[in-house]
DNA sequence: AACCTGCGCAACCGCCCCCAA
DNA sequence: CTTGGGGGCGGTTGCGCAGGT
């Protein structure tokens, strides 16, 4: 165990995806809810009325992320914001470390990816918060094998453009572009051996086959009948939710009050899609992909006892 | 039952770009 | 104009599991 993710592979379980049910994490979260141990009884968000959510939120944003100006007088008086960094966590990540995430993403938005891994207690940086979002907590992502479309798409895609993963997965809705990254490879790889194997002259399809892909799914867009990123679990549940919006108060318009406490238009145009109450809140296209019906509420949050802001920067369960 | 091998995939690394200060 | 930090992206690594021997 002496490699770059050792140590902590012992003390932390096993996160790893489970070829017929997603993973075992997924497992875990299902039996506990068959049991009826939903953590309904947890403590909810402190804050019954927007107001004092909005307060709380401010707060912790001016604590952990100073302003402009503020940044300018700490560099004139020599003061440090609130450290909340111990020694920075890597490797598999846990049940509790995801629910903060999501916690954390759910208030925050999709954005600022090192002051959301500061405001969630997570010793992890903010690259990796992202990538664990983006590549498995996100709530429009698709679990399971590639469909036959989607793989046809991915050979097109990847036959056009090259390894622009990113690109490629903007055209696959809730694939991620690690996804499509390993697909391929596992893809060509069994290309290579089959090639190998093959060598006879009768069988030489040396590019890119489409032979055992038949466009037999009419839709990857239909995001409804697949199967929504595992399933049942209180993260899920969460996900359930619109991000963060807080009683039509938008994350975005909190940051922009923090930036510019003197009072500012929110429809100033330059990043209109953050500026309807009611439209996506995100960037990503996944945003359109689950429940806009659900007004998610922090109330609505069922957080889990050991969940905490800690360091002493916000409620601790 | 024990061992080996290959596969699938999560997560990390390093480079690059963009933008605010 | 310069610089540093944050975030995006492609490449790589290595662990757990399943299936084969």
């Amino acid at each position: 165990m002496a490699d770059k993710k050792g140590g902590m592979v012992s003390s932390v379980p096993m996160i790893m995806a489970d070829k017929k049910a997603n993973t075992a994490f997924h497992i875990k979260r299902t039996e506990k809810e068959n049991q009826g141990n939903q953590i309904e009884t947890s403590p909810r968000f402190p804050f019954p009325f927007a107001s004092k959510r909005l307060e709380f939120i401010k707060d912790l944003v001016l604590k952990l992320e100073p302003t402009s100006t503020q940044r300018k007088k700490s560099k004139k008086t020599g003061s440090q914001p609130i450290q909340v960094r111990e020694e920075t966590r890597k490797g598999p990540w846990t049940e509790q470390e995801d629910m903060q995430l999501v916690c954390t993403v759910r208030l925050f938005g999709e954005r600022r990816w090192d002051f959301i891994a500061k405001v969630s207690g997570l010793n992890r940086t903010g690259k990796s918060c992202r990538l664990r979002w983006v590549n498995y907590l996100h709530p429009g992502l698709k679990r399971g094998r590639m469909t036959p479309h989607e793989e046809r798409l991915i050979l097109e895609l990847h036959a056009r453009w090259g390894n622009r993963w990113s690109r490629i997965a903007r055209k696959l809705p809730g694939r991620t572009d690690n996804e499509i990254k390993n697909y391929w490879r596992t893809h060509m790889r069994k290309k290579a051996q089959e090639r190998k194997r093959n060598m006879s002259p009768s069988s030489s399809s040396s590019s890119v086959t489409y032979q055992s892909i038949q466009p037999q799914t009419p839709s990857i867009m239909g995001i409804g009948e697949q199967e929504l990123h595992g399933g049942s679990s209180c993260i899920t549940s969460i996900l359930k939710g619109t991000p963060a919006d807080m009683d039509g108060y938008l994350m975005d318009q909190i940051w922009m009050e923090i930036e510019a406490p003197s009072g500012v238009n929110f429809h100033d145009g330059k990043d209109n899609s953050y500026s309807s109450p009611s439209g996506p809140l995100l960037p990503s296209p996944m945003w359109g992909y689950y429940s806009p019906e659900a007004g998610w509420k922090m109330d609505e949050i069922k957080m889990a006892p050991q969940v905490s802001y800690s360091k002493g920067i916000g409620p601790s369960y």
